[in-house]
DNA sequence: GTAACTGCAAACGCTTTGCACCAAG
DNA sequence: CTTGGTGCAAAGCGTTTGCAGTTAC
């Protein structure tokens, strides 16, 4: 799907759920769709501010937590923190991230499914989510190892 | 290993690294060594001034800072938060927590290789951490399930 | 028209820092 | 004796809340 076509899809299900569709819920949309990065709520202000100048970062709080809420987006957990958004993830898709850059690509990782069987026997646990995230250095950033972080 | 045995251990790997063996610190270590659930800061606060009464909990955050840094401890992430703590996995370990009570199990998930392989290929990603946690219920909770949270 | 949303300022809670005193080595 | 650790109080920072005015529907 096109970021333009999937912020579209998002606003639908925004409106859906009774959110009203203001100017700043819409800069915000247009962003996190269209991201292969991971982002922080002031990194939305900033991004937002050039589309919506007046936009203020209570208001990026709020539209966080309506996305998060609605299932659209997902925290990003890293060792430094985690109060980084990014889409969420589709079916059995997974994180992987550039520890450089900040990219993010998701991978499928399907064949859980003989781990989760083993695991939830032994332990007698009943499983009810999982979470697998893959950190390192795209191809990029380990050709061009050179010590310093690039700017998004 | 014994958990009175761990914090030994622990107390010898943070001398080594130059720590000095304080009241507070091996208060922390003794819990943190035993425990089968992972604690905030405020948890370890109340339950280290049961045995050291005059423990602040800068001083928590402080012996946290040394065990992560050691090794010897990680952070717990979850979607509520990621305040809590637990020892570190050996090897090839990964966490399984029930929702319900905060038990936690370490696991071997040993068969990721190949999933690793595919996806550093695919994407050309050089990997070089992952990070894999599965949810659940434990039996005795998944038994009683009558959805009040239990207490430490 | 009305309820949800906005921006601002203030409050909040967790975590870190500055400091004078204390104690491990 | 030296220097790292301690508890306290205050500061810091990211996030949330209260509120009066605004805007989507």
């Amino acid at each position: 799907m096109q970021p333009s076509q999937l912020s579209e899809t998002w606003l639908n299900t925004l409106q859906n759920q009774g959110y009203r569709l203001t100017a700043p819920l819409k800069a915000i949309v247009e962003i996190l769709a269209g991201s292969t990065r991971a982002l922080s709520p002031v990194d939305l202000y900033d991004l937002g501010r050039k589309s919506t100048p007046g936009m203020g970062l209570v208001t990026v709080y709020r539209a966080l937590e309506k996305l998060e809420e609605s299932g659209l987006i997902q925290r990003v957990h890293q060792s430094e923190g985690c109060h980084m958004f990014i889409r969420s993830a589709n079916g059995h898709e997974h994180l992987l991230l550039c520890q450089s850059c900040g990219k993010t690509v998701f991978f499928e990782g399907d064949d859980l499914g003989d781990l989760f069987k083993r695991v939830s026997e032994k332990y007698e646990f009943n499983i009810q989510e999982h979470w697998l995230q893959l950190y390192g250095l795209c191809a990029e950033c380990y050709l061009n190892k050179d010590g310093q972080k690039k700017n998004i």
